[in-house]
DNA sequence: CACATGACGTTGA
DNA sequence: GTCAACGCCATGT
């Protein structure tokens, strides 16, 4: 692993980590807050790095549509909108109802 | 060192 | 409005 990645990655992580309960945000606003607009994929990548540290609640990360992407990733494939539902996000089909409400833009609201 | 892959996003048809 | 293709960048082989 090179440093500078590491940066990134914590970068990510230390967003992910402030995402307040019941919210959710995406990786392409993770990485515009990082100044990396063209990287939203690394920032799924952090994801699947982050995916054994328990401090990052990658649960509340999803795509820009606000479907859960990742949830294929997690142990069981409910898990995440297990989780998500357990905070008081709503989701259905694997997708999070009223995004546009719980959507959390690091950019405007950190 | 070059090729293929991926928890995404944007643009064009 | 939906669907397909391209681009971006780090990782693994």
């Amino acid at each position: 692993m090179k440093p500078e990645t590491l940066d990134f990655f914590d970068r990510v992580y230390a967003i992910v980590r402030q995402v307040p309960i019941g919210r959710v945000t995406s990786y392409g606003a993770i990485a515009r807050y990082l100044g990396a607009v063209r990287s939203a994929r690394i920032v799924g990548y952090a994801m699947n790095a982050a995916h054994n540290l328990e401090d990052v609640p990658a649960h509340r990360v999803v795509n820009r549509n606000g479907m859960l992407t990742g949830k294929f990733h997690f142990e069981g494939s409910k898990l995440m909108q297990q989780l998500l539902e357990s905070e008081g996000v709503q989701v259905e089909a694997d997708q999070v109802q009223d995004f546009k409400q719980v959507f959390w833009d690091p950019s405007e609201e950190l």
